[in-house]
RNA sequence: AGGGGUAUAGCUCAAUUGGUAGAGCGGCGGUCUCCAAAACCGUAGGCUCAGGGUUCAAGUCCUUGUGCCCCUG
């Protein structure tokens, strides 16, 4: 059997539950891979284990980073595969769990960034778009980047923006970044297992039941807390669907109610979104509760077939 | 009870002087190589409340009914 295992799916899928049901049959050991369960302090907004649901399965990459930090894809595929290796050089097997598909893919395909943004060309760049326009560095990146450049929308400022910084660093387009790195074996060949539900509804019935929890769990104190320790609102952990409604109802632009139904809204844009990235990797071996109620076991039935 | 207003996509609303309906949100699908719980793209939905009338032509005008909202008693 394979010692490294990952578990995808969209939120509110029973992910966390089936992770440590299988550690606890394993000898495992859990890696987190959640962009917002790394932050301090988000704990009740990001459905964070809580130490009973942990059962004592040692869980890492959660609580690495404080909320005014601006983490990193690198930084995750840094501190996880070093958590990887630490697990199984004790001899015990890894179990990666979580729905942030970049982070997901990019520790196990190995992938290689490109630098760092750098402060100096990020902010030229931005103030770039911002007085000409972002169509003007669009035609930047067609010089430079024509490949990138024919990929991305003219509206995706992002990533346009992105892609010249890479140049600009660099001196080579992203496109060969990305072409380097996928020469590159994966670094890891882990089993692949994802949860979902067949039925949409069910699924998005289980995020709303999940956020009204969260809710009587104390998201808007979680929250209040964060903002009064002088959390700035604009950093990358206070986007976090839950975090940025909830503080605009703290502010008086809508009320809590209010609040918990957007939450609820963009949980489900969320996990639809999720289901696209994890619907195109075909190694993942599929499991619905809503079909196999019993998903420990129809997980261990999976692993054992392809022992 | 009387007066006024309103009724258009699942929701909130648009539609010039009458010329067989659009948008945002939501839904569905997708993209993704360091802000990713982010950012971005693409699509499908309407006997325009019901009946009658005027007109070549009605969401638009007239009329009756019904629902909802406001005002007055």
């Amino acid at each position: 059997m394979k010692n490294l295992i990952c578990i995808a799916g969209p939120t509110a899928s029973g992910k966390t539950g089936l992770a440590v049901a299988l550690a606890e049959k394993l000898d495992a050991e859990i890696v987190s891979c959640d962009s917002m369960q790394i932050y301090r302090g988000m704990d009740v907004g990001t459905a964070k284990p809580t130490a009973e649901e942990m059962r004592g399965i040692p869980h890492h990459l959660i609580d690495v980073a404080d909320p005014g930090e601006d983490f990193s894809v690198g930084r995750y595929v840094k501190l996880a595969s070093e958590a990887i290796e630490d697990i199984r050089a004790r001899g015990k097997t890894a179990i990666v769990v979580g729905g942030t598909g970049l982070y997901m893919d990019s520790l196990i395909k190995g992938e290689e960034f490109a630098p760092p943004s750098s402060d100096g060309e990020r902010k030229w760049l931005e103030d770039a778009a911002e007085r000409k326009g972002i169509e003007y560095v669009y035609e930047m990146l067609k010089d430079a980047d024509p490949d990138t450049a024919q990929r991305l929308h003219i509206s995706d400022r992002k990533r346009i923006i992105r892609a010249m910084e890479v140049f600009l660093i660099t001196g080579m387009p992203l496109s060969w970044h990305i072409a380097e790195s996928k020469k590159r074996p994966p670094r890891y060949m882990p089993f692949w297992l994802g949860l979902s539900y067949r039925d949409r509804a069910k699924l998005y019935a289980r995020v709303d039941a999940r956020v009204d929890e969260m809710m009587s769990a104390g998201l808007p104190d979680e929250v209040q807390r964060l903002l009064d320790s002088g959390v700035d609102p604009n950093t990358t952990a206070m986007q976090a669907i839950g975090y940025k409604e909830m503080a605009a109802a703290l502010w008086g632009e809508c009320t809590v109610g209010e609040a918990a139904e957007k939450i609820k809204r963009a949980s489900r844009n969320y996990a639809k979104r999720q289901l696209t990235w994890f619907r195109r990797n075909a190694e993942i071996h599929w499991i619905y509760p809503d079909e196999t109620p019993d998903v420990l076991a129809q997980a261990l039935k999976l692993l054992n077939a392809n022992r």
